[in-house]
RNA sequence: GCGCCCGUAGCUCAGUUGGAUAGAGCGCGUGCCUCCGGAGCACGAGGUCGCAGGUUCGAAUCCUGCCGGGCGCACCA
């Protein structure tokens, strides 16, 4: 690849200086008379050598061996900045790797195999995802996937909050909705689940026990109701997920690290670090000694230990199935568990930034300029559910991904529910989809464009040389995505690809510029622009793919879709 | 009061860890329609990067202090 063959020859240039060898980043210049290419590494370099930066470039450029990169010209330019101008050929060249690696495309082995975990949603069974769930699992699964395609073992993990409070709140709500239905009077509890789908649960348990516990109100009967109303929304919540196209690795339950004594385990570890003491007849762990702003109880002066506690123990057991590498997906509203989790794990001997987090700000659903706030079935904020059948899987997924986690994400239903360009995932979708309408129309299977075969020297449009450029950056920026945990990178280059296609395609209209025409009469260009159009499907079709949504071959028409 | 995140065009947002004249989409304005898919295309206007200092060859980006918005600050989870 031309930007290899670029940075080798830097590199070697720069060893015969004497400069330190450090990442040489490529960047396609904005401006074209800037080149093909362009480097900065002579600024960053100007502190280490303490010389000009200009004068560095101009020794690198005079010692640069040109054959070897693969240019014709480099040029130095404003404060130091290197420019390239690639030889004729060497540009479309990349072509050729992208037909060969075909679905491979935009992976790279950084990771090497390593094993990484990324734990998400984790929500409590306690009532339907929403769509906040919606942002952190479309996000987590688009991490995890750039991990993988980025050469990581991933495995997709969900913690089940499945002992506790909460739970109690949701026996004690259920109880209360199925005496109701067997009709005895009774209010749900004040700081217990009001929404409707508390009903169905409670329908349920009186169609298949009937009126049992009316009465009852022992251990035996309240257990047996929570086990019925956890495995009731957990297997909602998996029906959500899994419609949506979100699968995990493993399922791990809070109730087991009691059962497994991996709870008593983790004080006892504690204990014997010297970092705990016991204050006011609760037992503390002196977070503070690894950074955290006070220290923590463990366990509580009833007896009861805090959510803090089977919180270390289970990222324990993360470390000690042999994950070295952990990312948390979590709302940007937990984020005062971070330093407190990671300074239990430090007391344990962990290391400091162990596990990593992506936290994500909170949903804003709107339509028509308000603020869409209310669900029958929740009684609070709209489900996941209800918004993807409204827009579909494929534009909720892009939504939730397209912004930086860092941000709030508004969602606009009026753009959602568009079906035009002005809707980013049509016009990537459409994008591809065009350019498969090209291979129908020239009758053409997709896979018959080999490597190799087409005369790429003769792409030379500036629309055309702008296109293979992106093509050429795909890897790089999965790259960056992925060590960003950032998956709005890869939406952002694919709306800037698609737009560039779009250019491209159109500027060829037959009705307007012949010459630039895809299907040419001139056989040579009619291959290396077949062999364009098969790259832009495969970066298009692969990116899609690595963000969950699919790579339609052609688009229904809504006129169509009545008949 | 303390901590974390955010503040960039009318709106929604990018900005590759400090680089060249700050970008995109929508909206707005002008001009193109019988096309290899008009659900389009081309061009244009629009910015004191919240404010004020500082660091240096260079700052939207780093540091400090303010202003504004969001979220956290339990022996809840």
């Amino acid at each position: 690849m031309a930007n290899d063959a670029i940075r080798a020859a830097l590199e070697a240039v720069l060893e015969e200086i004497g400069a330190p060898v450090g990442t040489i980043t490529l960047e396609r210049p904005r401006d074209p008379s800037h080149g093909d290419l362009a480097t900065n590494v002579a600024l960053t370099l100007a502190k280490p050598l303490s010389r000009s930066p200009r004068q560095i470039a101009e020794e690198i450029a005079q010692r640069l061996d040109l054959d070897a990169a693969g240019v014709d010209a480099v040029q130095v330019a404003g404060p130091g900045f290197l420019n390239f101008h690639l030889a004729t050929g060497t540009v479309a060249s990349v072509l050729d790797d992208i037909l060969d690696a075909d679905e491979d495309w935009g992976r790279s082995d950084v990771g090497q195999g390593r094993a990484v975990m990324v734990e998400f949603v984790s929500a409590n069974p306690t009532g339907p995802l929403h769509v906040g769930h919606g942002r952190q699992a479309a996000l987590g699964d688009g991490v995890a996937s750039l991990l993988d395609w980025t050469g990581w073992a991933v495995h997709r993990e969900y913690y089940y909050n499945d002992a506790g409070r909460q739970i109690d709140q949701l026996t004690f709500s259920v109880r209360a909705r199925y005496r109701q239905a067997l009709g005895v009077e009774e209010a749900v509890p004040e700081d217990g689940y009001q929404g409707e789908y508390v009903k169905d649960v409670a329908d349920a348990l009186v169609s298949e026990i009937g009126d049992r516990f009316k009465d009852d109100d022992s251990e035996e009967a309240n257990d047996a109701i929570r086990i019925h109303a956890v495995r009731m929304l957990r297997e909602e919540q998996d029906r959500d997920l899994s419609d949506f196209r979100v699968h995990f690795d493993e399922y791990y339950l809070e109730s087991s690290l009691y059962s497994g004594g991996r709870v008593d385990g983790t004080i006892e570890a504690l204990k014997e670090t010297g970092l705990v003491y016991e204050h006011e007849g609760a037992t503390w762990l002196k977070t503070t000694e690894f950074g955290d702003q006070k220290d923590r109880v463990m366990v509580r002066s009833n007896g009861q230990p805090t959510y803090f506690l089977p919180d270390v123990a289970y990222h324990r057991t993360k470390w000690e199935r042999g994950f070295e590498r952990v990312i948390n997906v979590q709302g940007a509203d937990h984020h005062g568990t971070v330093d407190r989790v990671r300074a239990g794990l430090q007391a344990l001997g962990l290391p400091a930034g162990y596990p990593e987090y992506v936290l994500h700000q909170m949903v804003r659903v709107v339509q028509d300029g308000a603020e869409v706030k209310f669900s029958k079935r929740t009684g609070s904020g709209m489900t996941l559910r209800e918004l993807y059948e409204q827009v579909g899987v494929n534009v909720a997924r892009y939504f939730f991904q397209m912004r930086k986690p860092d941000a709030h994400l508004l969602f606009d239903l009026d753009v959602a529910l568009d079906h035009s360009d002005k809707n980013p995932v049509y016009k990537v979708q459409y994008a591809h989809a065009r350019m498969c309408s090209i291979f129908r129309k020239a009758e053409v299977e997709l896979s018959d464009v080999q490597c190799g075969a087409a005369d790429l020297g003769l792409l030379t449009h500036e629309l055309e040389l702008d296109l293979v450029k992106r093509l050429g950056e795909f890897a790089d920026v999965v790259e960056r995505a992925a060590r960003d945990s950032s998956p709005h990178v890869v939406c952002d280059y694919l709306e800037q690809t698609a737009g560039a296609a779009n250019s491209w395609y159109h500027a060829g209209n037959p009705s307007r510029n012949p010459e630039l025409a895809v299907l040419s009469d001139d056989a040579g260009l009619r291959d290396a622009r077949l062999a364009l159009a098969r790259a832009v499907q495969i970066v298009l079709r692969n990116g899609l793919t690595l963000l969950g949504i699919d790579a339609p071959v052609r688009m229904v028409r809504e006129d169509e879709q009545e008949s």
